[in-house]
DNA sequence: CTGTGTGAAATTATTCACAGCC
DNA sequence: GGCTGTGAATAATTTCACACAG
């Protein structure tokens, strides 16, 4: 995550793994809904199903943050959708900026996920002079001038960076510099910021190749159970090494049609 | 993943270890930006810095792939980008069709990203019959009463969803039976789908949630070196269960100030 | 010498299976 | 009797550290 030298772990917070901490919004967002069906009650099995892991997973997720169920019954919904929001810090209000006004940008100021779990979008950031004052989702669009007067003002410390790649580094130094000190970074590029500065990415490309990576694997194995041959597809030329040596990759450096 | 039972492990592919997978496409990006300075030959702790992972866990990844170093030396980038392209299934086009064309469709239908990488937006279709017709990024948008059609005549694979919640499962079910075996969803919701279609999601309140998890707990750090009292916010008032028992979460119900 | 490739160790995450409480 | 909570078992991932190829 942050750039420096890793002293503590880090990998754990408050003794609760990162891999729960990453599930715990999933639940709470399959609790919710049942809240607004007013459900009482529900077992881990049933709220596992919903959230679409197993129950012994959930279970052992929720142990790491107390005793909230009961033997025999199962979970109170209302309570723990207490319990959760709060083991989230979503019982307070994050004001979150965005930087970087385009097609995403705009596309995050308007979505209503965010509003209806405790993040507000409190300010939008663009380097465009000509987009300034003009209104995105209703909030009106201030330049990237002005960014370190506008964090500090609305308190902000968690910033969005919406901006192309080459610019993603510089306006995250700023952000950082203003004292924001998380960040959500949809582009494409690694950031690296100091120590205590937390940076989750999100990646479009990325979950697509891996998507890719999968349905090639697919199209082999039905080739092989099929005898059909795979779509060749058009295989540029597959650069050889300056020096070629013993390779021992699975499919070497031929293209061929399948491997062991 | 898949909704059925696991029988085989599915977690691995091919012999690669799913967290290596979603890494290769890091390391795509990295090579891609030296290939492109024309920088010849890289070393697994410069390439690894550019992907901001550590070199061990680069080096490791690559030995799933094959022995395509040089010892000594370090690795060939164009060679490399062929071989991680190659086992990402990237030489290959990957037509993509959007379901869902409203801020966010419209946002990843002009996401350059995608074209760069070996996909295509081959279709966006949407429910709303107003917008039948309409360009959006160039590519007109059709009905979702010809979604099947629309998904064979491309041979679409990949399906991204970008529809509200509500309608997401209806989509994915209606593109799975279209002949769909990948989907990126970015609906917030569990999508069950039959075995042997991948499913991955990206949810962009999760993101912040994870964040901000991380920030309140920076948050009490600070307070605890600073004696700074947390900005208490405006804590609702906390629901109390039904029957209450002994409880043991660690903060128990009340709005304490810190934990230990 | 330098930097890859990789067994072995350490850590983290998942699953099992069942004791214990309602 | 049913379902949670959790140790113990298993699996996956990361990190270490070093032999050895170039």
């Amino acid at each position: 995550m942050a750039t420096g030298r890793t002293h503590r772990p880090a990998t754990r917070s408050r003794g609760i793994p990162e891999a729960t901490v990453a599930r715990l919004p999933l639940y709470l967002r399959a609790l919710t809904a049942l809240s607004e069906r007013s459900v009482p009650t529900v077992s881990s099995e049933e709220l596992a199903a919903a959230a679409g892991v197993n129950s012994a997973k959930l279970r052992k997720d929720f142990s790491y943050l107390g005793s909230y169920g009961t033997r025999g019954v199962g979970y109170d919904v209302e309570y723990l959708v207490y319990q959760i929001s709060r083991e989230l810090g979503l019982t307070q209000d994050w004001p979150v900026a965005i930087v970087g006004i385009g097609n995403l940008g705009a596309a995050l100021a308007n979505y209503g996920g965010f509003a209806s779990r405790g993040f507000r979008v409190a300010a939008l950031i663009d380097a465009d002079p000509a987009m300034a004052g003009t209104p995105v989702a209703g909030i009106p669009v201030q330049h990237t001038d002005d960014l370190d007067r506008i964090i500090s003002d609305n308190g902000v410390s968690i910033g969005v960076i919406t901006t192309p790649p080459g610019a993603a580094q510089q306006v995250c130094d700023r952000l950082v510099a203003a004292g924001v000190t998380s960040i959500l970074n949809f582009a494409p590029t690694v950031l690296s910021v100091p120590d205590g500065v937390d940076v989750r990415k999100v990646d479009l490309s990325i979950e697509l190749q891996i998507l890719a990576f999968h349905e090639q694997r697919k199209a082999g194995e039905e080739a092989a159970a099929d005898g059909t041959a795979a779509p060749a597809a058009d295989e540029p030329a597959p650069p050889v090494r300056a020096t070629p040596t013993n390779r021992k990759g699975p499919e070497g450096d031929m293209p061929a049609v399948m491997p062991a």
